[in-house]
DNA sequence: AGCGTAACGGTTGAA
DNA sequence: ACTTCAACCGTTACG
């Protein structure tokens, strides 16, 4: 234990070590390994406090991801650097936006994105077009689809499509695809 | 004793 | 190529 708590944080130079004894790299997200080991102890009932001590992590840090995983069902960490407009984590929205589905099955595309808005799991600007929603919804196993009148699909969604090109709806539609 | 939250110092990545 | 800026990080400290 004690050689492997050092291997290649202290190699890097950038491991610090709390009042735990935990190594951490400030300014930096925790190993994915460490935040699997929360969630994972978190499942078998195992007390916060008790966590934050086994794995030599702040309870603060503790209760931030636990939190984030109570809410998102997500356990990666947030998008750090990147564009002042919003982008958030990929997975919060593709999960919301099932979780939406499941719930409300009759609501549209478009009524599921503004679900997300009112959820403020993610903005209008950022919030993904309503084909790509379809296309997540309709790749889960429901078949709706064919017949009825297709959208129109007018222009400005082509527009605010060019401008998210870089945000979640590219994403989520290569994630699924 | 345990948990939530603000403050603090730090890094990242696009503009 | 360099600087700015806004988002997030985990630790620490306080309530």
């Amino acid at each position: 234990m004690t050689t492997d708590s050092i291997t290649f944080n202290h190699i890097l130079g950038q491991g610090r070590v709390n009042q735990l004894g935990g190594v951490f790299i400030n300014g930096r997200p925790l190993p994915i390994h460490v935040r699997h080991a929360i969630i994972a102890m978190a499942k078998k009932g195992v007390k916060p406090c008790h966590i934050s001590r086994q794995l030599k992590v702040s309870h603060g840090a503790v209760s931030k991801i636990l939190n984030r995983y109570a809410e998102t069902g997500s356990i990666s960490p947030g998008q750090i650097g990147g564009s002042p407009r919003a982008r958030l984590t990929v997975q919060a929205v593709e999960k919301e936006i099932i979780i939406a589905h499941e719930e409300n099955p009759h609501l549209s595309a478009a009524e599921l994105r503004d679900v997300l808005v009112q959820k403020d799991v993610c903005t209008k600007g950022n919030a993904p077009t309503v084909p790509a929603i379809k296309r997540l919804i309709g790749a889960r196993g429901s078949p709706p689809s064919s017949n009825s009148s297709h959208h129109p699909t007018p222009q400005i969604k082509k527009m605010e499509r060019k401008r998210l090109s870089y945000s979640i709806d590219s994403i989520l539609g290569i994630s699924i695809g």
